[in-house]
DNA sequence: AATGGCAAAATCGTATACAAAAACTGTGCA
DNA sequence: TGCACAGTTTTTGTATACGATTTTGCCATT
């Protein structure tokens, strides 16, 4: 059972067949934060998961390696990336820089149609949060950014956005210090205000301070290694 | 023999080995326009030339493939992109969004040690420009941009400008109409002068035009079909 | 008990083999 | 002459095999 939407998935720039779809699983559990950062995809065991060989598997990390979800290491494999808190800057920066733009566009551009399919996004996120399932809470409200990037009908930039948000769901999943997801909610419905009077001025300045406020949000501070193994689990006892 | 720097070089998210060599190596193939867009990739044909067998080409080849230079068909092959007259207007409209912050930033962060590997990579770019050879001109000219994103110090837009770079040498190919490769120059060297004074605004304003200038100067109108094989020579004698 | 090294197991890198799909070619027919 | 079709050739898709590298576990030694 899948509830996310077709328009979460990235695009992966490979033909269709089995190791594009082996991407958009991988890319689903990974961005529900089903599978952490850090954690290794081995060939053999993608490719018996999915029932193909280790070629197949293979094509299919690569591609999510080039979409920065897996970092691959040689002789190693691979794992999911864990982004450093450089990294996080970055992303969120070039998310403030490049989403404004975005939203304005989008608002100058929107249909009445896309405007109610947007309406049911942030309805689905806001159910997924009452039902308390985050992870799908979490990657609806990823793909929401990508569905005003589609309606703003520009390619390029939803591609390069699509990247930035994934990214965005692992700095997430490492440094998110579970503040109210309330602001998030607030922000996307402030946007859907100005998207239904195509404001576009508003829109732009809305999703400015939104991407700031995810931004400020995180708790971009030095974190133990994931496996808390040794020195923490030690610490922990101490305390 | 090449006289590439290896900052020219994508990130291709491959871990080190033959593989991504032949990236770069195709890649400075087509960014130099030895290869021209539509021309055909045969797997066979890469790991012979190569030296490799067909397993690692076709790795090289889907790394190029996320990186936009190179597009892949289900059963049919790995051909050198032929970006659309919609992209071409979308990657140029990215740029003109993102480039100008890049320069900005640069400017604020740039070193004198910096600044006179500029002026070393325009020099360059102006001898082979005086020799004619015009592919390595063009292939600077690009890797100037992403040098200067380099300054800048921020990974994120570096890679997400290389993308863009890349995508525009194959639009130039395409869309180009020989006007004067002298406002090139011209904006190159306003910028120098505007990074040897630290002047954030200055280098933002006349990157912002350059680009604006490059993006002026494609005519993006439909082109007949690259295979110029049978009907065009025909009707060349005609003509 | 801790450390170092060696052997065994697991995993990745690459080549190759075979199956499937597409492209090409030549023939037959209208 | 033009078109359609069938067989052949070429090329890609996928699985598997084997060598190389890394990791793991064990045992001897200190």
């Amino acid at each position: 059972m899948n509830t996310i939407p077709a328009d979460l998935h990235g695009t992966y720039s490979l033909p269709p067949g089995r190791a594009l779809d082996i991407c958009y699983q991988l890319e689903a559990a990974i961005l529900q934060h089903r599978i952490r950062p850090g954690m290794k995809l081995a060939e053999d065991e993608v490719g018996e998961t999915f029932g193909v060989s280790r070629t197949v598997a293979r094509t299919a990390l690569q591609a999510l390696a080039h979409g920065g979800l897996v970092t691959i290491e040689r002789n190693r494999g691979a794992f999911v990336s864990r982004p450093t808190i450089r990294e996080a800057h970055e992303v969120f920066e070039a998310r403030a820089l490049i989403e404004p733009r975005i939203a304005r566009m989008a608002a100058a551009a929107m249909t009445a149609e896309q405007l109610d399919g947007l309406h049911r996004h942030v309805d689905a996120e806001h159910e997924a949060t009452r039902r308390g399932d985050m992870g799908v809470a979490l990657s609806l409200s990823g793909s929401f950014h990508t569905a005003i990037a589609e309606i703003a009908d520009q390619r390029v930039l939803t591609q390069i956005l699509r990247s930035l948000v994934s990214r965005s769901s692992l700095i997430i999943a490492l440094y998110w210090h579970r503040r109210d997801t309330a602001c998030e909610s607030h922000s996307h419905h402030a946007l859907l205000g100005a998207f239904s009077r195509n404001d576009a001025a508003q829109a732009e300045e809305i999703m400015k301070s939104h991407i700031v406020d995810l931004h400020s949000g995180l708790d971009l501070v030095d974190r133990p290694e994931e496996a808390p193994s040794l020195a923490d689990v030690f610490a922990a006892a101490k305390a």
